[in-house]
DNA sequence: TCGGTCAAAAGGGGGG
DNA sequence: CCCCCCTTTTGACCGA
């Protein structure tokens, strides 16, 4: 199990941002009523997997993981003929390692990826492209962030209804979106 | 059950 | 090969 400085897992920093969430879509309840349950999902998971590891530790025990995720088992093409196009739906223990992995770094070599490969029972190509998309929202996010800095600033403090008002937009676009929320943004924690 | 909605895994083009 | 940059498609969920 790696440790922080601080000596807490890594893997409870990662436990606790997912529930910070908690907070930020309560917020955002009223503009976002039925798709908050999308929300819970993300914190009921991670609630379930923060009970997991303060019972067991998670190093090598690796058959919590979902084997029966369609994207880790070899899929043979099928008799009928036409083969659909499977979409792997990875379970929180997986995102929440691979998560980890990629708050320490952004690429992996060949090397790091098939050994995170294995440990999760995934394809190194699904960590390839799960990091490569990380890294496209990562990005997606940072611009937004940008983009409604900017606008704030441009504003001044002097019209606070008009920053407020941007704030709003902003949540009703990126409400589904937790990844979109930068944690440490252009607004700070005292938005939320 | 069915259609709408969403997040995200995977597809694919273009580049180094 | 792998990367970025979208785009497509799927799986899961929800309300009616």
């Amino acid at each position: 199990m790696e440790m922080s400085d601080t000596g807490k897992p890594l893997t409870s920093f990662l436990i606790e941002d997912i529930l910070s969430l908690k907070d930020r879509t309560r917020l955002n309840s009223k503009h976002c009523s039925q798709k908050m349950d999308r929300c819970s999902q993300w914190r009921e998971g991670a609630e379930k997997f923060s009970e997991q590891l303060s019972d067991q530790e998670f190093g090598e025990q690796t058959d919590c993981l979902d084997t029966s995720c369609p994207g880790t088992s070899e899929s043979s093409p099928s008799s009928t003929g036409k083969q659909k196009r499977s979409r792997a739906a990875f379970t929180h223990l997986q995102v929440l390692e691979l998560e980890k992995k990629f708050n320490q770094q952004k690429y992996l070599s060949a090397p790091e990826r098939a050994h995170l490969a294995g440990t999760l029972r995934l394809t190194e190509t699904q960590v390839k492209i799960w990091f490569q998309n990380r890294r496209y929202k990562t990005k997606q996010k940072q611009q937004t962030s940008e983009f409604c800095r900017e606008k704030a600033e441009g504003l001044g403090l002097r019209d606070k209804l008009v920053r407020t008002s941007l704030i709003t937009s902003f949540c009703e676009a990126y409400q589904y979106r937790p990844y979109l929320w930068d944690y440490s943004g252009p607004w700070g924690s005292t938005l939320w």
